[in-house]
DNA sequence: AAAGTTTGACTGAATATTCAGTCTAGAAGG
DNA sequence: CCTTCTAGACTGAATATTCAGTCAAACTTT
């Protein structure tokens, strides 16, 4: 761990334009998204092999954590060298942090997929929920808050965290809230100040999340699904029954 | 950052069940449990070298966080040497848990002593409440969520980070429960569950001590403040009129 | 289309730094 | 002088990052 935010004044090298070591680095060769650092604009090979890489990175995260995910380790996973993976993400934080945004991405993506088809607000707002809080079939709710844990006791040191958290948490908010506008205006939620509920139920999610990423005894995952739909449910004024058990379809 | 959990040959110094290192925490200065290395039993000027240490160290850990927390950056704020801390304590992970037991501890002897004398249950959660969000005369809660932020994200791979958040977890909860319960009995508050209501209160006030430690711009102390009173009241069945601008008295 | 050239992907072996944790020996004081 | 404290110099183990090139495929040139 490292960065220190913008005033280090060595770190601060990335950026600017110091081509440095091989590739004329960061000074995006050709469209500009792709992203920093990293070999050339990108030829397929190159563009997979840094997703494959992001994708190694992500799972030593959850695995050991932030802090504790080595280069060597990402490395290791996809088969090649330390060299290789600074030759493709300049510094360790580019790549860490890439590798969250992408995550984020991939989670939000999933999201607006799962629910394009359900009709009501009450039935998105829950499958919501129920993402956040219940395994699913494949990729568990709890790895995705590890890595949330991670990037909040990052962020009030990392300018790079914090950009991303922002970014996430606004995304985040601004689904809740669309959806309880959408609601509100099918009459099937009650006119509360759509604002002061979404910061509401973020954080009554978040606190949720905080006790499956650490799996505290007393908050199990169906807990943490009941409460929060009863506190919805409440708030918005509409019928929710505690659906014995639910069949989590696919995960994410 | 390391520890590796329990597996570790080395670091084993936790130790099975046993006291550990130093102090049991704030309590008692001679105390038996001298076990590992510790420096003797605890001269008056020991122990306060101790504390010294112990409040430094937590400086530090708000300051660039646990992660890049140096035994070195102790040392230099005591005035002294790496190696007298280690003399102290051991290990890196165990001055720096030490650290966040001792915070936590302090923090609610410092509630209970500010509360001891408010009479109503409502009275006691807004206060309780307030101490979550609201900056004070000292010391902000902001630097008691960072440290927060970092405990959790430490829990899930290290054993003892995950001792000390269970066990301030099951405080915190206890000591809403309490009051919830004092105040269903004295007819204050409406007769919901007080577990349940207890939990989610808890994962709001986490939620929003997350966006205060982060410093989202849309979740400032008083907006937080009043959000969980709000909920709070709500819940409850209690009057509560967002009183303008709170006087706040002492920190912690 | 063979020969020559450029370029991006990639690697093994340094290098440099950063720290946690020793070790040794000196001061304090009872 | 024996115990408790304390500092300074060190060791040892990581690691991030850099270097100096290798290799092969894509482009040129003739």
């Amino acid at each position: 761990m490292k960065e220190h935010a913008g005033a280090a004044p060595s770190a601060g090298s990335r950026v600017s334009g110091a081509p440095s070591a091989g590739s004329r680095s960061s000074g995006s060769p050709s469209g500009g998204s792709r992203s920093s650092g990293g070999p050339s604009g990108g030829s397929r090979d190159a563009e997979q092999r840094r997703e494959q890489m992001l994708r190694a990175a992500l799972d030593v995260i959850v695995e050991r954590g932030y802090a504790d995910t080595r280069i060597s380790d990402v490395a290791e996973r996809t088969g090649t060298s330390p060299a290789l993976v600074i030759y493709y993400f300049k510094t360790r934080d580019q790549l860490l942090t890439e590798a969250i945004r992408f995550s984020e991405d991939a989670w939000y993506a999933e999201y607006l997929r799962q629910t394009a088809q359900i009709p009501t607000a009450a039935g998105r707002l829950a499958e919501l929920i129920a993402n956040v809080c219940l395994p699913g079939t494949d990729d568990e709710p709890r790895t995705y808050w590890l890595m949330w844990l991670d990037l909040w006791a990052l962020s009030p040191r990392s300018q790079g965290a914090a950009a991303i958290r922002q970014k996430s948490d606004e995304r985040w908010r601004t689904t809740i809230r669309s959806i309880v506008l959408a609601g509100q205006e099918a009459g099937e939620f009650a006119q509360v100040d759509a604002d002061d509920f979404t910061i509401t139920l973020a954080a009554v999610l978040d606190g949720l999340a905080i006790q499956i990423g650490v799996e505290d005894t007393e908050v199990s995952p169906e807990r943490a699904y009941e409460l929060a739909m009863r506190f919805t449910a409440g708030q918005l004024g509409f019928e929710w029954k505690p659906a014995a058990r639910r069949a989590r379809k696919r995960g994410r």
